[in-house]
DNA sequence: ATGTTC
């Protein structure tokens, strides 16, 4: 006489998938949330990548397919946020970290005006109207870089695996870490507000409404990590070829399980838009990698990182008594960290990442991707540089 | 994540 059915259950019942190998570190918060978060209604299935770690209600570093609906809330406040790489024409071996840092000087604040200009035409593009944010908000936020683990870096190529790599050994390289900053945070605060957490029915009015919006902000955030780099080159004076721009916090409709419906992507790198970046730590490796075709079991994702091991607010009083923080702003690699904030500089401590050859090697072992180089940092940017003088 | 916020 149970009201509940088993039936019930079996239609809510959703595919739940976590890869990562043995080494990875994962946490028991993060494969709760992984699996509350597939329980959804709608959600026919749930991927954990080996970054995976709690995250503001949804777990980070995962994959989510519904059919009929979708879900804002699990994209966050960071829509379009993704990864941006470039290869200079600066030589690595005559690269000098401490020259770099002053060229660069602060690089926090609105764009110089010599190249503002040029960025409001780009925004012409970006459909202002339908945006819960003004022309000079976006303008205001266009080409900076943010916080949280957001930064930018130069690198060196430090092995190549693939001898058929696009990659330049001799040339130092520009990743580049950012979202659609205020933009993106607006459109999921507007949308809770109305809304909650029950997501949106596809084909309604709103579902269109939201979709424009991720839009605008998908596009805003790819501008704002290109004016990120152009800002840098200027200031470098470099110049510079775009490899690969990728976002990995977005939704997306997509075909799985041969059911239309939409792919969810919360930390979660695609696996189908050709080579990508997966960086470490400030303190650590980033590896290109070339995602294996046809392979939807982790709905076409990857790790978009190492992924968090410590929770931002346990860091300090872990590392606090064992380096002081002008001893966290080198690595062991020797590398620059810039950031004035002694909160963020301990928050991104290496020490609070997985170890990123553990998060690509479950990738590389599960047979999706395949190594195409590694890359070192040799000057890492978060925030509060050197003022210019003079 | 945050033209954060206590």
């Amino acid at each position: 006489m149970g009201t509940t059915t088993p039936f019930q259950e079996l239609q809510h019942a959703a595919q739940v998938r976590v890869l990562a190998g043995e080494r990875v570190w994962l946490e028991d918060a993060a494969l709760e949330q992984l699996r509350i978060t597939a329980r959804l209604p709608h959600i026919r299935a749930a991927v954990g990548l080996p970054d995976l770690h709690p995250g503001r209600g949804y777990p980070v570093g995962a994959a989510f397919f519904s059919v009929n609906h979708f879900y804002p809330a699990l994209v966050g406040g960071d829509i379009g946020c993704g990864m941006g790489l470039w290869r200079t024409d600066l030589r690595a071996h005559a690269a000098s970290a401490s020259k770099l840092e002053k060229q660069l000087g602060n690089i926090d604040g609105p764009l110089p005006d010599a190249l503002m200009a040029d960025a409001q035409r780009q925004l012409d593009g970006i459909a202002v109207a339908q945006l819960p944010a003004s022309r000079e908000m976006l303008a205001a936020s266009i080409g900076t870089i943010g916080g949280g683990n957001h930064f930018a870096e130069l690198q060196v190529v430090d092995e190549v695996y693939d001898a058929d790599a696009d990659i330049d050994r001799k040339r130092v390289h520009l990743l580049v870490h950012s979202g659609s900053r205020g933009l993106g945070g607006a459109i999921l605060r507007e949308h809770v507000e109305r809304f909650g957490h029950a997501g949106l029915t596809a084909g309604s009015g709103d579902a269109r409404v939201y979709l424009a919006q991720h839009d605008a902000a998908l596009d805003f955030a790819c501008l704002n990590r290109i004016w990120i780099a152009r800002r840098i080159l200027q200031a470098i004076r470099a110049e510079a070829d775009l490899l690969l721009d990728v976002s990995h916090n977005h939704v997306q409709e997509a075909e799985f399980g041969g059911e239309c419906g939409f792919l969810h992507r919360k930390g979660a790198t695609p696996s189908d838009q050709g080579v990508v970046m997966i960086p470490g730590s400030r303190g650590d490796f980033s590896y290109l990698v070339r995602p294996v075709a046809g392979r939807d079991e982790a709905l076409f994702s990857l790790a978009h990182g190492a992924g968090r091991k410590w929770s931002r607010s346990d860091c300090m009083g872990r590392l606090a008594h064992k380096y002081r923080s002008d001893e966290l702003r080198r690595t062991r690699f020797g590398s620059t960290v810039v950031c004035n904030d002694k909160e963020l500089l301990y928050e991104e401590a290496p020490q609070a990442y997985k170890d990123v050859d553990s998060v690509v090697a479950a990738l590389v072992d599960a047979g999706l991707v395949t190594l195409l180089a590694r890359l070192r940092p040799i000057l890492t940017y978060k925030k509060g540089g050197l003022a210019a003088c003079c």
